[in-house]
RNA sequence: GUGAGCGUAGCUCAAUUGGCAGAGCACUGGACUGUGGCUCCGGUGGUUGAGGGUUCAAUCCCCUUCGCUCACCCCA
């Protein structure tokens, strides 16, 4: 084959895209319940918003990045997440000024180059979702709610809800110093991506899966001993409201996020469903990324949700059998009837009935027989198929066949655009 | 970036110690000259991912390469 999609992207094909279109639908759907606007954000930015928003040593900035030079020799990233690009539109559009609180929403592809395996892809699409100019801890219960609120309306059972907080730009540096303290003593019996971690972020030995290392780490500080009194009071705040709201959650101590803007609350749901890549979707607060960028003092919250994984989880029921199938087919015998059948089509189809016809013209295609245009009629899976034959066509008459009855009557060929409409429409 | 597994028809998969590349589905024609679904019969469709080696003979064994998949890492 010449040509082939490029490694890590892929076509989403019918059959899958009415999925897709399902989650999208409920997703907008109870987004704008909670108060949500969708913002559309462009799929290129500078390459410095996304170094700078999330972070200068992260893995998705140091290696995974899709970077180029523009013609005019600046330096352009296909977007890897959608945070940077909604705080960047919000400062500059100075959407802080309309209201007190922001809602927006957006959905769309990100690009990251990793090595491809089940649920992670080069091209990926997310949900995300963010809320600007609040910290109360009800806001982040709030829009946690909202995420659940959507699995469940999705159908989804297996997942869990993994809450944490990785305290603010004050608590955070002590925590981190007594983590490397404790780490520093043991490196000799960590394993040798944590002994990588300890100088990149060493948030990250927490939560190794190795043998060795997740016993080492039994005893090691984590962030419940270590956040300063604000941030606890926020934490417990955020567990009382999803007790109000009726929300399960498991506290992870141990859960790091692998984007430095995250201050507070953070939070990952996953699914036994899905392989290694088990989380669906995952999110936080960062209090400071928009005085980072250059914007005013403003909180904020937000989450993404990993479209791919979404959809694998999703069970394809009734509900998902494609709209798009015909109710009436048309079959034709000769040319006449060819150009009646045509004619006949366009109007139904003007009327909003799903159709379609042989389009055997003998002046140019093989003659198709009645047999092999019924047989198609009938792979369609058509309520109706109509016939144009010489003989009837002579009367100025056609046959409309009902083919679950398996019966069929003759009809004048002027009243047969009304009749069907009558049946179907 | 590291490791493992797999590449045969459009799709899902067979092929005995190495011995003429097959089946189901799909598509198409017929049985039934102008009537679908069920049944039966026929047909189209292949550089066995590619290149090299061993052999009388390679889908099968060896080497190289490309691709896919899964896992590590990391993340949605």
């Amino acid at each position: 084959m010449k040509y082939k999609a490029i490694k890590g992207v892929k076509d989403i094909l019918p059959g899958e895209t009415e999925k897709w279109y399902f989650i999208e639908k409920h997703a907008r759907d109870i987004f704008e319940t909670f108060g949500f606007s969708e913002i559309r954000i462009p799929i290129i930015e500078k390459t410095a918003l996304f170094a700078r928003g999330i972070g200068e040593t992260t893995d998705i900035v140091e290696k995974e990045m899709y970077s180029f030079e523009d013609k005019g020799g600046e330096s352009i990233t296909l977007r890897p997440e959608g945070t940077a690009s909604v705080v960047r539109a919000y400062i500059e559009h100075g959407l802080y000024n309309n209201h007190s609180l922001t809602k927006l929403y957006y959905m769309g592809p990100m690009f990251r180059h990793e090595r491809p395996q089940a649920g992670r892809y080069r091209q990926f699409y997310q949900i995300g979702a963010e809320i600007f100019g609040e910290e109360s801890p009800s806001i982040d219960a709030d829009i946690i709610t909202m995420l659940m609120y959507l699995f469940k309306r999705l159908g989804l059972n297996n997942i869990e809800l993994q809450l944490n907080s990785l305290g603010c730009e004050r608590c955070r540096p002590v925590f981190r110093e007594r983590l490397l303290d404790f780490l520093k003593k043991r490196l000799p019996v960590l394993c040798e991506d944590c002994n990588r971690r300890f100088e990149r972020n060493p948030l990250r030995v927490m939560d190794c899966k190795s043998k060795g290392c997740s016993e080492v780490m039994k005893d090691s500080p984590d962030m419940d001993g270590s956040r300063c009194e604000e941030c606890q009071r926020h934490i417990d705040g955020v567990i009382e409201y999803l007790l109000i709201a009726g929300i399960r959650y498991t506290l992870n101590p141990r859960l790091a996020r692998g984007l430095d803007y995250y201050t507070r609350t953070t939070f990952e749901i996953t699914d036994k469903g899905l392989g290694a890549q088990n989380a669906i979707a995952g999110g936080g607060r960062y209090d400071s990324l928009v005085e980072d960028f250059g914007g005013p003092r403003i909180s904020a919250i937000g989450f993404a949700i990993g479209m791919e994984r979404l959809v694998s989880l999703i069970d394809m029921g009734e509900k998902f059998i494609p709209g798009s199938s015909p109710e009436v087919y048309i079959a034709a015998l000769g040319e006449e009837a060819n150009q009646k059948a045509f004619d006949i089509l366009r109007q139904i189809r003007l009327r909003g009935i799903r159709s379609e016809m042989s389009y055997s013209d003998q002046r140019f295609v093989p003659k198709k027989s009645l047999k092999s245009q019924m047989k198609k009629a009938g792979r369609y899976g058509v309520s109706y198929t109509l016939i144009i034959g010489d003989n009837e066509l002579r009367n100025g008459k056609v046959i409309l066949r009902d083919m679950k009855k398996a019966e069929q009557e003759e009809i004048d060929i002027e009243d047969i655009v009304e009749a069907l409409v009558k049946r179907i429409g």
